[in-house]
DNA sequence: GATGCGTGGTA
DNA sequence: TTACCAAGCAT
């Protein structure tokens, strides 16, 4: 267990970590070395279970349209969805919008300084407010994402799972204990640095790592052990027919996601959850059923007597960290500009749309195919 | 306390 | 190809 006395050879820990930071960590992110809380939240929310290098384009577009807190707070959430879109985990879009909108009335457009306030704003946890009170204003705060969590249970031979309670736990009393007065912020990009760059998953470099000496994990053997994985899960695997109707303008019929769940708030092409093998009379129903919100009453013939073909259509797989989605698809070109169609840069859709019309497009070569490829490439 | 939430990169 | 998992949070 750490203490105010942890020392590697003769230093202390966080010293360590601080001149490593300085001479080996990364210096060039866009949002480092600006001392502001707004561009260093902006990214913290975006890196939430992302990857620097998937957020830098997100990054430079927000700030390019929202430059200030007060120009986030003030937009409509479509527009904040549609530039987030592509992105994932669309709660983080919502959360940050209203967290701005906090930040505006409650906070009069300043974010504030300790992690409890910060905390209380939307999208905002333990980590992300620790992150952003010792990275914008040098506040002795910790932070445990993954990367430090990863170099914590190496270093300390933390064994369990660390989303576990007790493993995570006993890491942020590791995380707090270790939190130097000075420099704070720098102390935290190392961890992060470490993490990221050194004691990474697989293949860590533990030779240039200046925990090296003392690192548990190592002493033991157990580099490759340890964090302990998640303990393994079946990941169910659903099946959905969707509907694909293309406007002459290569727009695409998309409903707006309201229900809790996958793709909330985002929109999406008309789909319905099917079995593997799904029956003709189920789609048809569906199909009955569903037709008339669309005015597309006219096209039922075309769109049933796809259904048999359906059989011989591959399924489209779409993975997501919890369920792998299978999907085929309906489709229908409709002459003119329709209702309820929209290219898919017009409307913050999923990724899985741009698939879909890709897929339709490549299968049938069509004019609108094209354009909806190229709406897709341009993401 | 367990579960749900996206997408892309990597070995 | 499959499996893992990456700057977590909300419910």
């Amino acid at each position: 267990m750490p203490s105010a006395l942890n020392l590697l050879n003769g230093q202390p820990f966080a010293d360590v970590l601080v001149r490593w930071q300085k001479q080996h960590g990364r210096q060039t992110l866009p949002w480092q070395h600006t001392g502001d809380a707004y561009k260093v939240w902006l990214s913290e929310v975006m890196l939430q279970q992302t990857q620097v290098a998937t957020v830098l384009a997100y990054y430079a577009k927000f700030l390019q349209v929202y430059p200030t807190v007060a120009d986030l707070a003030a937009a409509p959430e479509q527009d904040v969805m549609q530039l987030w879109a592509g992105l994932g985990y669309y709660t983080r879009a919502r959360n940050l919008h209203a967290c701005a909108k906090q930040v505006v009335a409650r906070f009069g457009g300043q974010f504030p300084h300790t992690v409890a306030e910060l905390e209380s704003l939307p999208g905002i946890g333990e980590s992300t407010a620790g992150a952003i009170a010792s990275l914008a204003y040098g506040v002795q705060a910790p932070i445990l994402d993954g990367n430090v969590k990863r170099v914590f249970c190496r270093y300390y031979g933390v064994e369990g799972y660390p989303e576990q309670s007790a493993i995570k736990k006993s890491l942020w009393r590791i995380a707090a204990g270790n939190v130097p007065v000075a420099q704070p912020g720098v102390y935290n990009q190392a961890l992060m640095d470490l993490g990221a760059t050194c004691c990474v998953p697989r293949n860590p470099n533990c030779a240039a790592c200046p925990l090296m000496k003392s690192c548990e994990a190592l002493r033991k053997g157990m580099v490759g052990l340890l964090p302990t994985p998640k303990p393994k899960k079946a990941r169910p695997e659903l099946f959905f027919i969707s509907l694909l109707v293309e406007d002459e303008h290569g727009g695409v019929l998309l409903e707006l996601q309201t229900e809790k769940g996958v793709w909330q708030g985002l929109w999406m092409v008309p789909s319905v959850q099917c079995a593997s093998a799904p029956s003709v009379r189920d789609i048809q129903q569906w199909l009955d059923a569903r037709l008339g919100d669309f005015s597309l009453l006219d096209f039922r013939a075309q769109l049933v007597q796809q259904l048999d073909a359906l059989d011989q259509q591959n399924w489209l797989v779409h993975e997501l960290t919890h369920r792998k989605m299978h999907f085929k698809v309906l489709h229908v070109k409709v002459n003119g500009e329709w209702p309820q169609c929209y290219t898919p840069n017009e409307k913050p859709v999923p990724k899985i749309v741009h698939k879909l019309i890709v897929q339709a497009a490549n299968q049938n070569g069509s004019v609108q195919g094209s354009v909806a490829n190229q709406n897709a490439l341009d993401f």
